[in-house]
DNA sequence: GAAAGAGAGA
């Protein structure tokens, strides 16, 4: 190797006398672990390079430290020491590259860019391996200007023939998002092989166009190509995104038919297929097939049932997981803690807050909000804030999930002052954001504040109103006993309204007593959804509320004739963190009996206390 | 030397 190496010796003290040959002087370098140890030793590498010490020693000790991740501090030192090799070679040049890179941290990507720069002022020739280096440093920072310059390059050395040269300009230019120049660099590739037809196809997917990316995989085949194990990721899991079942049992035949290896990665990306298509049944025997997993299998199950609103199966997926030995993730936490949420079960979720403080697994992110989350939605508010508090940096999802927690509770004056606290410090809100503001209106009874928010929803955020923010003003409007503004909202809304809407009306009628609105509302509902247990209860009940029994039984009658059969009512409950699940008139549970004793008493207990500030009687439906 | 899988809030 025809290099030199010299190191700045202005401000050093170097003797120039020593005694490059000793034997120490080599093992102290070989023994620095950092950047750090090496400055500390600045005199002993000037004092190797001054004697012209075999210079591979220093090559290789650089190259040991660019492959992790350089300490922000030190980047300047670690650059300079690059800027002082002279006379560097192409061969060098492109193993310090790749060291640089296979760090895949940005601070290092950088460096390797900077360095390209300054070969490229000096007038190094760059060489076919040189030009995937140099755009790798580009994909990992989404560096699209640098890119561009490097494809003028490509054009220009000739080098627009060379297959892994173009390969990675198709990757450039998908994961900067530009799908035309995608198609552009593809088409315009004399020669394709599998990699360029998966970059081409992944490009298409990670911008969002799934369909045109599975056409893409079927015009592949009918080509002649076959497809390998990477290639049926990328369109498994676009099939996936695409939630299409048909299509993916096709890719799913095509893996088994064409005899491809049934690896972690095809089998995380079928069962997390399958999950999104609703097939959980396939999906499990997907996972009991697969021959290796991993905790991103785990992560997919846990996560995919809890999507499906699976809830308790999730669980019991992270007990057997537990059971296994196999050690959960911040992602398996969160998928957890979502399901913790949904079910109530808080003893759980405290559980997995005892664990993430054990594991010294920072509160921070996706995790924090899924704690804050959690605590919220099993009525631990205390301990939702406690969180909240603890947590270094907040998004819009931590203040929503403590807005809607504080609404839900009845905290509407605490709810919108954290509200208006989010919007102090900067944090935009969205559409849930003002699920929650508006609820809390609704439930605190503030309608002028619910209106002035309402309107500042497009006014102030330009975030357009969508049919569940209606929901909320008809809502806010009917609890407010303002029957009749709740329907003249309803007629000028701008969106058609949904059954939810009618039945926020409807529910007040019941409420008020308004038989006659009730009857025009239950009209609206039944064409809407004529099989919806829901509207002919409320009419029934709304009849009966004003004593008007024979009417009341009319509309059950009518349901019975049309066989609509009211959907059971369900709670959950846990206990010493077992979920049970009821549901009206069950009587499964081995205490049943003692249960209803119980509920009984309660209800005598609570109609006893409570009064309602209409005046009305609670609903039951 | 280039291409692969998982994440929340009503």
């Amino acid at each position: 190797m025809a290099c030199h190496i010299t190191l700045s010796v202005t401000s050093l003290n170097v003797s120039s006398n020593a005694n490059s040959q000793d034997p120490s002087v080599s093992h102290k370098l070989q023994t620095c672990n950092s950047t750090k140890e090496i400055k500390k030793n600045q005199s002993l590498i000037i004092k190797i390079s001054s004697v012209q010490h075999p210079r591979q020693l220093l090559y290789t000790k650089i190259i040991s430290l660019c492959s992790s991740p350089i300490p922000s501090k030190e980047f300047s030192y670690v650059h300079s020491l690059f800027s002082q090799i002279q006379d560097i070679d192409i061969n060098l040049f492109n193993s310090l590259m790749r060291c640089l890179l296979s760090s895949k941290c940005k601070e290092n990507a950088l460096l390797a860019l900077l360095m390209h720069v300054e070969m490229m002022c000096k007038g190094l020739v760059l060489d076919k391996y040189t030009y995937p280096l140099v755009l790798n440093a580009c994909v990992q920072l989404r560096e699209l200007r640098h890119g561009r310059l490097v494809h003028s390059h490509v054009i220009k050395t000739g080098f627009a023939l060379d297959l892994y040269v173009m390969n990675n300009l198709i990757r450039l230019y998908g994961v900067c998002g530009c799908v035309g120049s995608v198609r552009k660099v593809f088409d315009r590739s004399p020669e394709r092989d599998l990699v360029s037809w998966t970059t081409l196809i992944q490009g298409y997917v990670d911008n969002g166009y799934l369909k045109e990316g599975v056409e893409l995989f079927f015009e592949m085949i009918e080509d002649g190509l076959r497809a390998d194990e990477r290639m049926m990721v990328v369109v498994i899991s676009s099939c996936a995104k695409l939630e299409d079942l048909r299509l993916g049992q096709k890719l799913h035949k095509y893996v088994q038919s064409h005899k491809l290896n049934f690896d972690v990665f095809i089998g995380n990306a079928l069962m997390d297929m399958y999950l999104k298509c609703g097939e959980t049944d396939i999906a499990l025997n997907v996972f009991r097939e697969m021959p290796t997993r991993n905790v991103i299998s785990w992560n997919t199950l846990i996560s995919g049932l809890a999507q499906r609103r699976e809830f308790k199966q999730a669980l019991n997926a992270f007990n057997e997981m537990q059971d296994q030995g196999v050690k959960p993730d911040k992602n398996t936490l969160v998928g957890v803690l979502n399901s913790c949420s949904n079910l109530g079960a808080l003893e759980v979720g405290k559980w997995v807050h005892t664990y993430i403080d054990r594991n010294q697994i920072q509160v921070a992110g996706y995790v924090g909000n899924a704690l804050v989350d959690m605590y919220a939605k099993c009525g631990s508010m205390d301990d939702a804030l406690r969180v909240f508090g603890s947590m270094n940096s907040k998004d819009v999802y931590s203040y929503t999930s403590v807005i809607v927690g504080l609404a839900t509770h009845g905290k509407a004056r605490i709810a919108l002052n954290f509200f208006y606290k989010m919007l102090e410090i900067g944090i935009q809100p969205n559409g849930v954001t003002f699920v929650g503001v508006l609820t809390a209106c609704s439930h605190g009874g503030l309608i002028e504040e619910g209106h002035k928010l309402f309107a500042d929803m497009w006014r102030v955020h330009k975030l357009k109103p969508q049919i569940e923010h209606y929901g909320c003003m008809v809502d806010l409007l009917s609890r407010a006993g303002l029957t009749d503004e709740a329907v003249e909202f309803v007629k000028n809304m701008p969106i058609e309204p949904d059954a939810s809407i009618w039945g926020s009306v409807l529910a007040a009628c019941r409420i008020q007593g308004r038989v006659e609105l009730a009857e025009h509302v239950t009209e609206k509902l039944v064409n809407i959804e004529s099989e919806k247990d829901g509207t002919y209860i409320l009419m029934s009940n709304t009849y009966a509320s004003v004593s008007k029994w024979r009417d009341a039984l009319k509309v059950r009658r009518a349901m019975k004739r049309q066989k609509i059969k009211k959907v059971p009512g369900c709670s959950l409950i846990e206990l010493d963190g077992v979920v049970s699940e009821f549901k009206k008139g069950d009587k499964a549970h081995p205490r049943s009996k003692d249960i209803y004793a119980m509920v009984e008493q309660l209800t005598l207990h609570s109609i006893g206390t409570e009064t309602f500030s209409n005046g009305s009687e609670p609903l039951i439906v």
